[in-house]
DNA sequence: ATGAATTTTTTTGACGTCCAAAATAATAGT
DNA sequence: ACTATTATTTTGGACGTCAAAAAAATTCAT
């Protein structure tokens, strides 16, 4: 149930509302702030002039290059999320590779690096230590000591378990069950939060643009792998052990084609690259391969299916289908607003969204259907360390606005 | 975004924290009230006080029928949501029936009532209105006038919009988009809410017990057909139009078996009464039936399973089936909690619960499926009202949450 | 019976945060 | 220099919480 009220939630929710709109609307003068957020002038001075004490955000300079401004009255002064007020660190663990980035206050990645690290035949008692001396060993060259980063957030393939701080099960792992936050917190004496991929994507869509993603979107991605993000009421869904939206291991066919999970019929095992290879190659029965397939592979094969390769073109189309009726029981299930598909699967998107839209239509009753919205969108791998860093900094804003306003 | 935070958000919570504390415990001292809310004896007093004046609550006689209290100190007083604050009326459509329920303020069904009103041939234009009639009958006959009711629940089988106030589709209905909340209102003056009737059950179970309806908890209804309804995060998911949760036209097998809705391969056609019997009797290929299946058929079929005719058992285990894999579909998208099974559908439980089971097991991943609990609960169709009302309480809790304390 | 002990409830006074209104500050226009 | 205009800060009041003290209503002990 709804917890009980007092100052304390109303001056937490307050700064918080605050810290939000700078971060939303980049610098804003204080009664702008008031006009976005509803809250009176008076107010704003209030909680800005503590803000500003506590070095969280700042007043910058006005820039009038020559022309002064160009309105009478008192000029505003704008308020701005103070760069430095902290610093976190973003991890993007994928197969054989460990992407890292600092970020400061304001989102801004200062540093970036990434390195090979073995991840399929990695032991599980060792990974995380690996993990954290890659981490030390980046905040060396960085020139930051571990007390200047406030969190660090590790992006996965696979299942995380926020909870345990494990990563569960990954396609990039033989390994199962990867203790990975409990060794860096260990090592470096800083909380961390573990999450799949997909999902901090979703938290960097959440961030950037609040509006168009409420209610409830799904984003899906297609690539090496199928993936999902779920934003439900303006929050990143998790689900019971922080591991929601395997979409891509949902169900597709019983008794179908083998996945890398190691089970048949998933989604993945028809629409990931390596079930689309197959797929056209007329392989089957193999099992599933655990690396990935090299773009410039999946580049030829596309060329063959535009170039009226039956067998290719079966094989995207197939991948199509089988996104196109997992979108529908998606939408049978949850009645979103909005789907959006992503990744670099949809270089063929061309071939793939006929068959995807009469999978949809042929999978849910037309009105459920009819009101969603199911978008195509560019997407970058960028994106996952980026929405890892969105991630932690609405995890830091919570800590500073939890601050009482002392003084 | 989060909304900002005053005064007036801190009273209504606090209020509400304390009307949610006793309509969940009952009666309680104010003392206790303190304990369950976490609010100071001070605040509950003033709230408390303002609710008296206000005739939401009152202070209920002490009963020490003969040997007083036992214990030392000041007698508690114990306060107790006042049964007359106000009075809601559920609606329950289903196949050619409607039933009403007047209910007071404590939830405590004063009048009830169920009549004859066919459904399948109704029309749209004129439904809502025959609906409004049949509740202005029943109130007269009840010695209510409208104003006396505080709000309206519908409960429908089917896709509902609740902000467009219409029945999309229905099985019960060869009519779509059937406005009804509209002609209601109109004709009533009294606020009227529509939802698909198991979400409305959710709403009962998640209003009796909120601690083990916690996180995500599907429960999903088997018997003349399926449904399903959704708790995330402590609140009945509703999805973009309020008709989320359609898990029983989840497509189960492309291009399958014929269902009421009109397409093909849906969960229901495999797994509702009418979708059993039909696999059990060879009509492979009919059109799904608009009737509901006699329970006593369904009994009859249930025995001659269990005596072993194999056709029939095969029908129950392909009903299990097709729910199985549902339900792994279901965990593999939102990673839920908890999983309740019930419905009549449960008589046959013992022969569809191995093929449910194999179902689960095939069509997701372990790691997710390990931590689910999976549960079979009895059911009676009365929680359909039972739950509009308690969705009822809550709405109008809330109104009375959001008053002044004037005085 | 009477007073002590105990427990619940109310009262009192302080505190924190918001807000409206007034005051102040800083600019452009005349 | 003065006025108009706009942004910000200050002031004083309102509202709701809470801790501590007071009051109320009972049981237990003598």
């Amino acid at each position: 149930m709804q917890e009980k009220a007092d100052s304390e939630l109303v001056r937490r929710q307050n700064r918080r509302v605050v810290l939000n709109a700078l971060r939303r609307h980049g610098a804003l003068a204080r009664i702008e702030v008031g006009r976005a957020t509803g809250l009176s002038p008076a107010s704003i001075t209030s909680i800005a002039s503590h803000l500003i004490a506590e070095q969280v955000i700042e007043e910058l300079d006005q820039e009038f290059p020559l022309g002064a401004s160009t309105r009478r009255g008192r000029p505003v002064v704008r308020l701005g999320i103070k760069a430095g007020a902290a610093h976190v660190l973003a991890v993007n663990i994928s197969i054989d590779a460990v992407g890292l980035a600092i970020a400061d206050f304001n989102g801004q990645i200062l540093h970036r690096s990434s390195l090979y690290l073995p991840t399929y035949k990695a032991k599980a008692e060792r990974f995380g230590d690996d993990v954290a001396v890659a981490i030390l060993d980046f905040l060396k060259t960085a020139g930051f000591g571990s007390s200047a980063i406030a969190r660090i957030g590790i992006a996965v393939q696979g299942l995380a378990d926020d909870k345990e701080g494990s990563l569960v099960w990954s396609p990039a792992f033989s390994a199962k069950n990867i203790p990975l936050t409990g060794p860096i917190t260990a090592k470096l004496g800083v909380g961390c939060l573990i999450a799949n991929d997909a999902n901090m994507i979703a938290e960097g869509f959440l961030a950037e643009d609040p509006h168009t993603n409420r209610g409830t979107t799904a984003t899906i991605f297609t690539g090496y792998g199928v993936g999902m993000g779920l934003i439900i009421d303006g929050k990143v869904y998790l689900g019971a052990t922080g591991g929601a939206c395997e979409f891509g291991h949902m169900n597709h066919i019983p008794h179908g084609a083998p996945c890398r999970c190691g089970r048949r019929g998933c989604i993945e095992a028809y629409a990931a690259d390596y079930g689309i290879w197959r797929e056209a190659n007329g392989a089957r029965d193999d099992d599933a391969p655990h690396e990935a397939i090299d773009p410039k592979l999946m580049q030829a094969l596309l060329k063959r299916a535009v170039d009226g390769d039956v067998k290719a073109v079966q094989a995207f189309e197939k991948a199509g289908e089988a996104l196109g009726i997992g979108i529908a029981r998606l939408i049978a299930i949850l009645n979103p607003d909005r789907i959006v598909i992503a990744g670099p699967g949809l270089n063929a998107a061309h071939i793939i969204e006929p068959s995807l839209h009469r999978g949809v239509v042929a999978g849910v009753i037309e009105e459920l259907r009819k009101n969603v919205s199911i978008e195509f969108v560019s997407f970058e791998t960028d994106m996952i360390l980026r929405g890892t860093i969105a991630a932690l900094l609405k995890a830091v804003d919570g800590d500073m606005a939890a601050q009482v306003m002392g003084g």
